[in-house]
DNA sequence: CGGAACTAAACGGGATGCTA
DNA sequence: TAGCATCCCGTTTAGTTCCG
């Protein structure tokens, strides 16, 4: 998705690219020298402020740029983006996850680098003590997220009340429990009361 | 349901001042 | 003098409400 942050980057790098400056470049594009300021980026209340694709239209005219050349701009600040995530361990998670169901401030024993996730939601466990078979061997690694949208299907990690975590498939989840698949292939399935889950984040990313 | 009227939000630009 | 920041205002646009 396009972030306010990459389309002024890519105006930025258009300006540099025709040795201006933001202001310079909005001059030569017919718009106020101030177009393109800090404050005409963000609001006074923080809010983001975006240029308009007139503005848009105008400096790739002024400076005979195409569409996909500006889009160019835009596209590799994106792969080269790095996302770093907190890394907490299985064995303890409990204690690690705040009520928001976030790793705490200085819970994290590491961090961990990986593509393509948003850094807000998203952290990582390593699997210790056996606690996430059989799905999951001691050593893997799972990146999971704790706002992403949960179905039927999707694998889960399941914190519970008195500090155990398993991993499994999400079969059904109300407001009252969460129901998840057996343990042992042919087993019956384990409903866990809601009151008994401290937090469950779904499994976007598994390094085995 | 569609058009008119109203309102709030957002962008563009002017004025002014500061700094290198 | 150029570049940039802040404040402010005008215009435009999108969203909402009302009415026939």
């Amino acid at each position: 998705m396009l972030s306010h942050e990459q389309i002024w980057s890519a105006i930025d790098h258009l300006a540099q690219r025709n040795n201006l400056t933001a202001s310079g470049l909005a001059k030569r594009a017919g718009l106020d020298a101030m177009s393109f300021n800090r404050s005409k980026r963000i609001s006074p209340d923080g809010r983001k402020r975006w240029p308009s694709t007139e503005s848009v239209a105008k400096i790739l005219a002024a400076t005979g740029s195409t569409l996909d050349d500006f889009l160019r701009m835009i596209g590799p600040r994106t792969s080269d983006a790095r996302i770093v995530v907190p890394l907490i361990a299985s064995e303890n998670a409990t204690g690690q996850i705040g009520a928001n169901g976030l790793p705490g401030n200085g819970s994290a024993v590491q961090e961990m680098e990986v593509p393509g996730f948003g850094q807000e939601s998203c952290f990582a466990i390593e699997a210790r003590g056996g606690a996430l078979t059989p799905l999951y061997r001691d050593g893997d690694v799972l990146l999971v997220s704790a706002t992403a949208a949960m179905r039927k299907g999707d694998r889960v990690v399941t914190c519970l009340g008195d500090g155990g975590i398993l991993a499994a498939e999400l079969k059904r989840r109300t407001t009252r429990a969460a129901e998840l698949s057996a343990p042992i292939p042919g087993g019956p399935d384990r409903v866990i009361p809601a009151a008994d889950i401290a937090w469950m984040a779904r499994v976007m990313w598994v390094r085995q």
